[in-house]
DNA sequence: CGCCTTAGGGTTATCGACAT
DNA sequence: ATGTCGATAACCCTAAGGCG
């Protein structure tokens, strides 16, 4: 592994002109266009054999021989934490994450929602955020949905809105009807229920239990036991800018289409995974490509910073694109956002 | 008969090697 | 460090062939 201390004073300066020039037009970089726009004292001579020194060291690839060159995820990372230089927030901006967020009297999970969204029409990317846990959510609507072989969604719908989904697993075949007659059971039974009211009322079922001759009732408890297991204690709000409510979708029907939106939930889980792995650490976090340590978001980055109140770190938000997003300007959006989002917390 | 798709050939962009 | 030259692969245009 090269060091970036390794490196030259021009290599540094040809890297970043290329990752520069690549985040502005998204296309492998020439030599020529580097020293047109860049460094015009130098030739393209001159820039072409830096260039082939940087791709020995892994910081540039190309697509085909013959074609320009494009930043690998080493060099994004050498960009980040030594040669960027990081813009100040837009003052427009500032003004409106400020107006979005000190609307009074808000909900929490409204201003984590709305935190989401900002960031995500301001980078232009997919805004997230996790929501601070809180024990005291209340139920709205539960849902289970069954999926191949013995596995079953399960949707969460808080009464504020917020949906969660879960992977469970089914002991034996259940058919869609069934499972919706256990939902139904369900959510007559814990509507209106906080989590933890949930598991007491729970318990006192599963002892009731005894006397229901209805297996499926049964059957509904231990799904509704299952359910609370892995998600009260550990519960995760993720906010994902245009994904909230997903009860919307027509295409949850179809059966290509429950693949995607599966694997979409899927990559969510990966995210909580990311998004935990930045609230450990605290401050801002930058992943870049294979660094998020799963394939699905290999290209793609993830920037994320935790908000809290005087050391509490209560969740933590950020903003997932493309590796060539323009980290410059969403590294103090994200900043940004998460300070504010956490002294609104702290007066609120 | 007309439109759409596809195959082929010429053009352009870019590189690496080598010489200066 | 720079300029030049040959090689290579994508790009683009045109024309032939297929389809409704």
């Amino acid at each position: 592994m090269v060091s970036f201390e390794e490196l030259s004073e021009r290599k540094k300066e040809v890297l970043k002109a290329v990752i520069s020039d690549y985040i502005f037009t998204a296309g492998p970089v020439s030599s020529n266009a580097i020293t047109d726009r860049y460094l015009r004292d130098l030739s393209s001579a001159t820039i072409r054999n830096v260039m082939a020194d940087l791709e020995e060291m892994g910081f540039l690839s190309q697509p085909h021989t013959s074609a320009g060159r494009v930043p690998t995820d080493k060099a994004f990372r050498i960009y980040v934490d030594h040669l960027m230089e990081l813009k100040s927030l837009p003052r427009q901006d500032r003004e409106e994450i400020r107006r979005v967020c000190n609307s009074p009297g808000q909900e929490v999970s409204d201003l984590i929602k709305d935190a989401s969204r900002l960031l995500s029409s301001i980078s232009h990317h997919t805004g997230l955020a996790l929501a601070p846990k809180h024990a005291d959510t209340t139920l709205k609507h539960i849902e289970f949905v069954r999926l191949r072989g013995n596995q079953a969604l399960v949707v969460l719908v808080s009464q504020s809105g917020v949906v969660q989904n879960k992977l469970i697993g089914l002991d034996g075949e259940l058919k869609q009807a069934e499972l919706d007659r256990m939902s139904s059971y369900l959510n007559e039974l814990f509507s209106g229920l906080t989590m933890t009211a949930m598991k007491e009322r729970l318990i006192e079922e599963m002892r009731k239990e005894k006397n229901l001759y209805d297996r499926l009732l049964k059957k509904a408890l231990r799904l509704g036991e299952e359910v609370l297991g892995t998600a009260s204690s550990e519960a995760k709000e993720v906010f994902i800018e245009g994904r909230s409510s997903f009860f919307e979708y027509p295409e949850f029907l179809d059966v290509e289409r429950m693949k995607e939106i599966f694997r979409a939930f899927e990559e969510k889980s990966r995210i909580v995974g990311l998004l935990d792995k930045s609230m450990k650490a605290g401050g801002i976090h930058i992943f870049i490509g294979c660094e998020t340590g799963s394939s699905e978001f290999n290209g793609c980055s993830l920037i994320a910073a935790t908000y809290g109140n005087e050391g509490n770190i209560l969740g933590s938000l950020g903003v997932i694109g493309p590796m060539r997003m323009d980290y410059s300007r969403i590294i103090p959006l994200v900043d940004y956002t998460a300070k504010l989002v956490g002294k609104m917390l702290k007066e609120g």
